[in-house]
DNA sequence: AGACATGATTTCTA
DNA sequence: TAGAAATCATGTCT
């Protein structure tokens, strides 16, 4: 019975009519992307699944009709018996419910296999890692300027992950997603990283410039030159992110970590390690 | 094809 | 429960 409602739910059984399509809608909707080419992998998604529900359909049929055919067969030879020995209706019902049930063990077979087809199927159409896309140049630029313009505590207020989604056609969580990754990148290879924080820090002192002002979306903090004091009013590069104190696997530049605690407290002056007190970004 | 980049997921911790 | 860290899976570049 399960089965049978769940090869319903994904359309495969059931009338044949918009078959699959509302799963797939369903699907696409629990992906949570709304990627621009989305209407052709669901598309694809729904091919595949009227592949899968013409098999099911086929060899339900298949089965439907050697059942039949089956059964006849040993009424025949039942009714053949009669001649020679006394046939109760009673066994005919018997013998008729063992095929039956037979039968039916075989489709609950089938039925299990299409499940799985239909669960592989949608695992991989669900499976966001295998459709991940980059984001856009611009999203990466938006995403980018906060990060670095927020050096010294580069962790967005859900209200600022919102901005952010927003800005960059995305959603809240993949604004997460993606200041996770940055931090830890970053806190990894520092150095690999600072060409790009110059960049970074060029552009929004030249629009802070322009503007005469702090660019629009890093209100209360400073870009790049003036980055880090956000809130300390240190010129110590005052990163110090990390909720537990995390050591940079390799001390040998200016490394730092995030102090998740400096997100409600103004930054401390405080007790850097060593390996802070070099000016980050290549800057010295 | 392989190396590297990157977005997403999982596991663990404070 | 948010974030760190590790890892996975895919995209992109050479």
């Amino acid at each position: 019975m399960r089965l049978d409602n769940m090869l319903l739910a994904e359309g495969v059984a059931g009338p044949e009519k918009g078959g699959g399509s509302a799963a797939a809608a369903a699907a696409a909707a629990a992906a949570g992307g709304v990627s621009p080419d989305n209407s052709i992998e669901h598309s694809d998604y729904r091919n595949k699944l009227s592949q899968i529900r013409q098999i099911y359909h086929s060899e339900l049929e298949k089965y439907e009709q050697a059942c039949n055919e089956f059964t006849t067969h040993v009424m025949n030879l039942l009714r053949e018996q009669s001649r020679t020995r006394p046939v109760s209706p009673k066994e005919i019902e018997r013998m008729v419910g063992i095929i039956h049930r037979k039968f039916s063990s075989i489709q609950m077979q089938l039925k299990q296999s299409t499940c799985e087809a239909v669960m592989i199927l949608r695992s991989r159409f669900l499976d966001a890692r295998r459709k991940r896309r980059n984001f856009s140049k611009q999203a990466t630029e938006v995403l980018n300027e906060y990060f670095y313009s927020h050096l010294s505590n580069p962790y967005p207020s859900e209200e600022a992950k919102e901005e952010l989604a927003k800005k960059c056609g995305i959603t809240v969580s993949q604004v997460s997603n993606w200041f996770g990754n940055k931090r830890i990148r970053y806190k990894k290879n520092i150095g690999k990283f600072q060409e790009e924080a110059n960049i970074y820090a060029v552009k929004t002192a030249v629009s802070a410039a322009q503007s005469g002002g702090d660019s629009p979306n890093t209100p209360s903090s400073a870009g790049t030159p003036r980055y880090p004091s956000e809130g300390t009013g240190s010129q110590q590069h005052p990163l110090l992110w990390g909720r537990s104190s995390w050591e940079p696997p390799l001390p040998t530049t200016s490394a730092s970590c995030w102090n998740r605690s400096s997100q409600e407290l103004p930054p401390q002056p405080a007790p850097l390690p060593c390996s802070l007190q070099r000016p980050l970004l290549g800057l010295e």
